[in-house]
DNA sequence: AGTGCTTTATTGCATATGCAATTAGAGGAT
DNA sequence: ATCCTCTAATTGCATATGCAATAAAGCACT
């Protein structure tokens, strides 16, 4: 841990002092200063730099670890933790891993691929500059050979740069984004549409077939990201979720 | 608070005081013991009861605070919290609620209903006993006098005895059974499927349109207590939620 | 180099103490 | 009764202290 690093840790005066703390470790986490794997200030030093007594951290450190922000052990310290790859009901963010929980052979195939100004939709999606430079993407993955989900994607070239250069050959936009970009804030869509001709044929389904439609949008400090709209075929996909009355279990 | 309610916090020496502490009390919530606005003991009379500091007890009860499980407020005392009539990304459990906050006037209309013996798809749902007697009903739900959605319900008798005599003329039954039962645990599946013929003309769609289907199956500690199918025409609807890499926002 | 022992840094837990903030309820004044 | 004031019950917060558990790091010995 660098002096550059504790100092980083300031406090705004606002509310009790062990939420001012967490607050303060959070959003270094959060907008990036502290990526995962980051070693968190022990409480002694914390407690020296910010003039609280050491429970007082304790407390702070406590609740985020229970956030699952960081990642707590005896003696070995205090890291940041790596943001979980699922979420709530819908464990969709990662389609590799989504299709070989499955027990299918993941493949998937970048159809088309064209960069340049962003189309009028995709700048009324984010409320983007008319001459926002973006990606777009349409990507088809498959499970066992046999198409699961067809991906069209946008990405914010202004937010994530290196998207630019980057060829997909490897990993897929999606996964590749969880990886090479920070996010703060998504928002998705559930409906159901009928497939259209083109999106039909390419799913190897009947035009007209139900389809489960997930749209989702992601922004990084108020920054748009990427934006994506994932068809499933209706008959053979379904999203499950289990929860308590007071939340997930 | 009776002396009942407090010799009722017991215990099982398993793991931290402060979490011992934490489950005694949220376990008497869960199962019912102590109903929504239930006054739970002040820290002092816990802290005799249990023979622990305050600071112990204080650390338990926030906690469940944090969890939504108990509203706490100086010199007034702690109460047991109502559960969130909502519930992460879906906000569906009440359809009346969900109508009007979309603005419309909200109706509905019961189609059927029929108590018996459970029929043997319901049984394999809930792996009931073969003698187990269901309610069986069918609603169909407005806004603004336009078909919204298509409910079909069983409801597990033996779990709520109430609902034999309930003719849900007042109110819905999915609203009723949040306020006439309990539940520990919930299951959901969303999927996008045609409308049949018979759906199809209830909700006032074409035939074979994409329709978006939640099946939610609910459990009291283990056992049964009813199971929903909510047929969404799709073009009409989607579900929305917001979250954040750590989860909802 | 490896092996086993000791030291020590770090977090986890519980207690005791004191004061602040909030507000229900008691009691008093009109 | 109504209003006001005061009291006291209850939670909220911060500190200080001590010990336990864990495991990394160092060290001694082969």
């Amino acid at each position: 841990m660098s002096a550059s690093q504790i100092d980083a840790v300031a406090l705004d005066g606002a509310g009790p002092l062990y939420d001012q703390i967490r607050r303060a470790v959070r959003d270094l986490i959060l907008n990036g200063a502290w990526p995962p794997g980051t070693a968190v200030p022990p409480e002694h030093a914390l407690m020296e730099r910010l003039g609280a007594s050491r429970m007082t951290v304790h407390r702070a450190l406590v609740q985020l670890a229970r956030e699952g922000l960081i990642t707590r052990r005896r003696r070995s310290g205090t890291i940041v933790a790596s943001p979980p790859a699922s979420h709530a009901m819908l464990d969709i963010l990662s389609i590799p891993d989504e299709v070989r929980g499955l027990g299918h052979a993941y493949s998937y195939d970048i159809l088309e691929r064209r960069d340049g100004r962003a189309l009028r939709p995709v700048v009324a999606l984010f409320g983007l500059g008319r001459a926002a430079e973006v990606a777009h993407l349409t990507v088809l993955h498959f499970a066992d050979g046999v198409p699961h989900v067809l991906e069209e994607r946008v990405i914010h070239l202004a937010t994530v740069p290196a998207a630019a250069q980057e060829r997909f050959t490897a990993v897929p936009p999606g996964d590749w984004l969880l990886q090479n970009s920070l996010w703060s804030q998504a928002e998705h869509a559930i409906s159901a549409v009928a497939a259209e001709a083109d999106q039909a044929q390419l799913l190897n389904i009947g035009e007209g077939e139900p389809c489960l439609l997930v749209e989702r949008r992601t922004w990084n400090q108020g920054e748009a990201v990427t934006a994506v709209r994932l068809l499933y075929p209706g008959g053979r996909h379904r999203f499950i979720g289990r929860f308590g009355p007071y939340g997930k279990v």
